[in-house]
DNA sequence: CGGCCCGTCACAATCGTTCC
DNA sequence: GGAACGATTGTGACGGGCCG
């Protein structure tokens, strides 16, 4: 996270040295801004890319340092000269001063290049953490009157405890980032330089439309890693999985409520037949049930009947016999 | 003065990024 | 997907400083 430092570093002086057409210059700045006054290609872009972003994440490569994304010009052009007119061999230096809003605390962070005609190119960047001052009391000359740039290790020896040389572009990166901006994770801070980059194009003037806009700002987001989208995606995928379930079962549901109204009227029917058979059984059973009792009736007159004519024919055949 | 050790430099190989 | 370029790493040669 950033910290709300009200005691902030603002930019105070930058300075090359043996760079381009610069032999040694020095800008100060007002309160930390600069104001760069000059006809089109008078290079106010290349004096400015050499300070942002160059020296704050030392990253060379050319499409960097062309704000207009070409890869036209190496940074070994800018160390040593023009084609024909430049020299075999040179030492530039680039740096930048830093100055806290109010206490005069001073940080200076800079770069070293050495270039060979189709040797490529040395690197090494350096922090002054001391608070010594390039031009005031640490000089990047061998002696104050000769203007012979310090090699690598002159540097680091003059450097000392005073600070830190880097020469590899990550740690010069990282030293940049602690010393000056302080975030926590170095993606971080390569963030702030992509929307540092993406800011700068001349795009932004030349073509003032809302989808270029877009584009730029679009471009200088953090992407999102698949990592921070999957939960999301889950989420999408467990809704849409809900959605689909639901529509099915709602087809279900309705299919099912047809099938049970006509089941019903079917059970209905089935159920009213089985109670008409029992309605007729009943009254069957009832009528049965009183022809029985008639029927009994009849036969006990019957027996009766039956013992009186046992008795009659018993008298008769003892009549006969006695 | 000579030998040894350490750091530097040059070069090659490989990997990663960006652009077309 | 290939080309170009930069970044990084490993290796061997070289040279300067230090010590005996």
């Amino acid at each position: 996270m950033i910290k709300l430092d009200m005691n902030r570093w603002i930019m105070n002086r930058a300075g090359l040295i043996n760079f381009w057409y610069y032999d040694d210059e020095e800008f100060n700045f007002s309160d930390g801004k600069l104001l760069l006054r000059g006809a089109n290609g008078s290079g106010k872009s290349v004096t400015m890319q050499s300070f942002i972003p160059l020296l704050l994440d030392g990253n060379k490569s050319p499409d960097r340092l062309d704000p207009f994304g070409s890869r036209a010009r190496k940074l070994e052009n800018y160390v040593l000269g023009d084609e024909d007119s430049g020299k075999d061999e040179n030492i530039s230096y680039i740096y930048m001063e830093f100055k806290k809003e109010k206490t005069e605390n001073y940080l200076t962070i800079g770069m070293g290049l050495k270039a060979k005609k189709g040797k490529g190119l040395d690197f090494w960047g350096f922090a002054i953490t001391d608070g010594r001052r390039i031009g005031k009391d640490f000089f990047l000359y061998k002696k104050i009157d000769q203007k012979v740039p310090l090699s690598r290790r002159e540097l680091e020896n003059r450097i000392g405890d005073g600070g830190e040389v880097k020469t590899k572009q990550k740690d010069y990166m990282a030293m940049v980032n602690k010393y000056l901006f302080g975030f926590d994770e170095l993606e971080e801070y390569d963030e702030l330089i992509k929307l540092l980059v993406q800011l700068r194009t001349p795009k932004l003037s030349k073509e003032f439309r809302p989808t270029v806009i877009y584009e730029i700002l679009n471009n200088s987001l953090q992407p999102l890693s698949d990592e921070d989208l999957r939960p999301m995606s889950e989420a999408i995928e467990n809704m849409d999985n809900i959605k689909n379930k639901l529509e099915q079962l709602e087809v279900s549901n309705r299919e099912a409520k047809k099938l049970k109204k006509v089941y019903e009227a079917y059970n209905n029917f089935v159920l009213f037949e089985k109670a008409r058979d029992y309605v007729d059984s009943y009254d069957k059973l009832k009528s049965l049930i009183k022809e029985k009792s008639k029927l009994e009736d009849k036969k006990v007159i019957m027996k009766k009947k039956f013992q009186v004519l046992l008795k009659i024919s018993r008298n008769l055949r003892y009549n006969k016999i006695i």
